[in-house]
DNA sequence: CAGAAGATCATCT
DNA sequence: GATGATCTTCTGT
């Protein structure tokens, strides 16, 4: 199933009341949000088809065990970023959520790209060492660290509200639940907690596809 | 201070 | 399916 094409202009920003509730319904809810990045070289935006909630009890949250400086944004308002760095060359993105002192991101995992696929394509082809053929269309952001790539996200958008330009979320497309994978990241029981889901637009190829064994 | 692990990806077999 | 790249962050001593 491929995601509505929602026109740039119409895109609203969603409001900050969505972010502030339990970090599962964040991530179930922007399946279908579209995120977009403005910047000098152009507008990218894609629909959001796969997320991961990382809640308070979550042994893999990296907010788990307490504060650090480096997980503080995940303590933080509700509505923002948290950009972080990870296997020495990648940068992951997660919105925010819940309430303030309650730890809480979502990771956004993967979008199908909308607008703006020339840059993203380009920005993907840049960071290469050795010259490679062109990004193929459904790999262009599918996995947090191609998506950062593609958007031109980095450590200046750590804690960047999301609720405006230049980097935001805008409302989108709803999907019925039966449209949408729900997928218990840690233990079976974790469904009744804030842990670890991941939430997957059934049968997107701009997601990790259901051949992904690892989980 | 040293050591290990990491919310990943591209490339190779 | 396996592996190397590459370096930050955190933990323990």
């Amino acid at each position: 199933m491929s995601a509505a094409r929602i026109p740039a202009t119409t895109l609203r920003p969603v409001a900050r009341s969505f972010f502030a509730r339990p970090v599962l319904d964040v991530a179930r809810d922007l399946i279908g949000c579209v995120l977009v990045h403005d910047s000098a070289d152009g507008r990218v935006a894609g629909s959001i088809v796969e997320t991961e909630a990382y809640g308070v009890d979550d042994p893999g949250s990296h907010a788990f065990r307490g504060p650090t400086p480096r997980n503080a944004p995940m303590f933080e308002a509700p509505g923002r970023a948290y950009v972080y760095f990870t296997y020495g060359m990648h940068w992951c993105f997660n919105a925010v959520t819940d309430r303030t002192g309650v730890p809480g991101a979502v990771l956004i995992r993967a979008v199908e790209p909308i607008e703006g696929i020339d840059l993203m394509r380009a920005r993907r082809l840049s960071g290469a060492k050795s010259p490679r053929r062109g990004v193929r269309l459904r790999d262009l952001a599918r996995g947090p660290a191609r998506l950062t790539q593609a958007f031109g996200i980095g450590p200046e958008h750590n804690r960047t509200d999301l609720t405006r330009p230049p980097l935001f979320i805008g409302m989108g497309e709803r999907f019925p639940d039966d449209a949408v994978r729900a997928t218990p990241r840690i233990g079976l029981g974790a469904a009744q907690d804030g842990r670890r889901w991941r939430f997957v637009v059934s049968g997107s190829s701009y997601a990790s596809g259901p051949s992904s064994r690892s989980g």
